[in-house]
This record gives structure tokens, sequence and C-alpha cells, in this order.
DNA sequence: CGTTTCGTTGATAGTACTCAAGTGGTGTGG
DNA sequence: CCACACCACTTGAGTACTATCAACGAAACG
């Protein structure tokens, strides 16, 4: 099924904050991600930038799940390695194996749940709930067991944090400070990121096992 | 097309605050809108009751496309009518009709657009603006011209409108008050309510072409 | 070693939330 | 026909949270 797909598909190494085109003329893309983390950004008139979706492994992305948002960029949020396709020729792989059409479709699925979850922490939840709810969702999907607690490189910056979570970076500071002081984080170098205290952290959003469910690498 | 989908539906017709079932024991079922209007509803624990989506004929409805959370419900906002599948039959009547099959793609492409078009405006916007993107989406959806402009039977109560746009029902009251006082609004009898200046509200919000473009009825 | 960038922190202002009281419409029963 | 309760919505006053602006500190880079 791997190599049916790999034929087709233009292998593409992106670094850092490089941006990856959604439609280069006429041709619509499509991604799918095989390593590392990537983000659609976008910047309504007179608003801050958003950060509106990360994409991890697996993910599929491409024009037409987006909305027509002005600036609408898919951004690799650190090194990353995904595969190409010609929007047309992805389409006709699905039409002619079912296997692949039914994985794409449970892909989709989830990647729809995971945006309304993330709707309803934005729209829910205060600014302590929604960082906490960032920390559990990069804990499962980055995390892994250290000594100290669950442990990852944090792919995004302070300003990516806030623009996914709609705070402001100050704000945002605050609110890390607050977790801080309770225990359920710990920056130890730049951008090494601890938790050292999992179970709290998780009740520390009322989404917790929500997230779970969606972030937790399956079988 | 239509023939064969409707040889494997249940018509359902659901009154004005009617749950549907999203999956009744192990069955999950599947929805496909042919009129009226639905949403998906959620309750954080501690946290006020959200409104998470807003479904128009057409659009799929499956619990897989829903992330777990607590107290997740399927809900008419009016009078409805609904076809339900039984998730594995519209499953296999996808992987056996390429021509359903990519009808339904587009379909959730669209509507996975529309989230996420409804995360940045959650996001992004103030009160003043989420709502005028709200009446922006209902006109296009339900309105018709009239002598006094676009107009359309509310179909949302006050609270409704609230926990859609993650604000609290006072302040949307208060919201409301304002838009009227700019002329953009003006509520006839209970919920009938009349656009006079569809122009001045689509600059009301950032985001009015792209609620447009998702939300202008096509071919 | 300056310059830049990023993150932190304090003071202040703005926005939305909470609670409570008031208004207007609707339906019911005397 | 009117009194009453009920419901949804409106409005005011006070509070909580977040944004804004500015100053400061630390690390990265030339």
């Amino acid at each position: 099924m791997e190599t049916a797909l790999r034929e087709h598909a233009t292998p593409v190494r992106a670094r850092r904050r490089q941006r990856l085109a959604l439609e280069a003329g006429p041709v619509e893309c499509v991604y799918v991600v095989r390593s590392g983390l990537l983000g659609i950004e976008a910047s309504p008139p007179g608003k801050h930038r958003q950060l509106l979706t990360l994409f991890y492994p697996g993910d599929i992305i491409r024009r037409s799940l987006m909305p027509d948002l002005p600036s609408l960029t898919l951004t690799a949020l650190n090194v990353a390695e995904v595969w190409r396709f010609p929007a047309r020729s992805f389409d006709v792989l699905l039409a002619t194996s079912p296997e692949h059409a039914a994985q794409a479709r449970a892909r989709l699925a989830e990647q729809h749940a995971r945006a309304l979850l993330h709707t309803s922490i934005v729209g829910a939840l205060n600014g302590d709930e929604r960082f906490a709810s960032l920390l559990v969702e990069l804990g499962l999907r980055l995390g892994k067991d250290g000594p100290q607690g669950r442990a990852f490189e944090l792919p995004l910056s302070r300003t990516d944090i806030a623009d996914y979570l709609a705070l402001n970076p100050d704000t945002l500071s605050r609110i890390a400070t607050r977790l801080k002081a309770r225990g359920l984080l710990q920056n130890a170098r730049t951008g090494h990121t601890i938790l050292p205290a999992w179970d709290a952290l998780c009740s520390a959003t009322p989404l917790g096992s929500a997230l779970q469910s969606l972030h937790t690498p399956r079988a």
C-alpha cells in the first residue's frame, strides 16, 4: 500500500519556517506528512496571525480542505518531510484503490475531529487550560518518558503557541510562569520541555480525555 | 445518483430541539441532511454548552468526524429532514460507487474548510465581528432578498448563537443592540430577521469574502 | 562587543463575563 | 377581560480576564 503511494509521490524536505505552496498556479497539490510538524497560518485583515491547524505524520493536506482566508500559507514548523502529489493523480489513486480511499477517509475524519476539538478548546477554555491542552497534545505526540517526566523538544515559538491558542504572547508568558509555579511545566534549555506531572497536567484541562483519544499514536 | 442513495436511506424527520443519536449502541449512524438546520453540541466539564458546528442540506454527519467530547449530541435546530444510514452500508456504497465517493469527499472537504473558518472567527474576531460573520453566513444560507433587504427566519435562539460564537448571551444582546444602532440588523417579529445593509454587514467582518465562498449555494 | 531577536514582567486599558433587576411578549386560569 | 406566571431577552453595575504598551533581561549572531 505504501509502495503504490510512493510511486506517484515527490518527496519534499522542508526546513524550519519553509513555506509550501498549496496551489502552484492552477495545479492543486496534496501533501502527506511523513515526519516533522507543519501548520496552516492565516491572518485576517487587521488581526494577528493565526495558526489554525497542526499537522502530524500521516496527515493529508490540500487546498480544498481550507477556507478562502487571506494570506493562507502552509508552513513547516520544524524540519519536515512530506510527499507531494498533484491533486488529480492523488484523486485517481483514491478512485482506483479502495484501501487507500478508506485509509484517506479515516485520516480526514480524524483531522476533522481534531479541528472541532481545537475549536472547543479555543472557544470554551481560559488561557491556562488552553496551554495545558496544548502541552497534553504535544506530550502525547512528541513526548517520551524520561527520568523527570515526559519530555520533548518544543517545535513552536512563543508566538506560534500564542497564535495557535488565540492568546497574546505576553499573556502566554504569564500563563507559562503560572504553570511552572504549579509544577506542571519545566524548561530545561531553550525549547526542551519537561512535563513533570503528567496526570496533574491532564486534569488541568477539562478536555484531557478527548485529547488523549485523538493524539495517542495508534497501532 | 440520488436514487442509489435513497434505496439504502431511512428518512428521518426531526422537530425543533430533537436530538439524534450519533451512535445507537455499537452501530454508528451516518446522516445526510436533506432540509433544515442541525448542530453539534458539547459541554466541557464546568463550562458552558457549545455549539460547535452548523449543518446545512447536503452535509454529512457521523460520529467518526467528531472528537470524544463530553455530552456530544446532534440536535435539530429547527424542523429538519435527514437520511439515516448504517455506517457500514454507507461505506460500502462509497466503496462501490466512485461518483458517490467523490461527491462525499468534496462535501467533507467543504465541511472541513467551514470548521477551520469557524475556528478563525472564534479565535481572531471580537464579539461584534463574530456576530456579523454569523449574520452573513445565515444570510447567504437562508436569506432571500426582500423589499427592506435580505431577510430570513432566525432558527437559533440567543443562547444558541452565543454558544456558537463563544460569547455570553448577555454580551450577545449588547452586540445585537449595537448592530441595530448601526443599521445592520433589524428584528421584525420574533425570529424574523432583516439585514437592511448587506454590503455594510459584509464589511463589518474581516472574513466576509471567505464566508461568501463557503456559504454561497453552489450549482 | 554591539545588534537583533525572543521572552519576561509591570502598569494600564479594553473587552467580555457575572449577577441581578427590569421589560415585553405569550399562555393560562380565574 | 384581566391578573398572573413564565420565558426569553435587555440593561446596568461590578468583576475577571486578556490585550496593549513599554521597559527590561537573556541568548544568538555577526
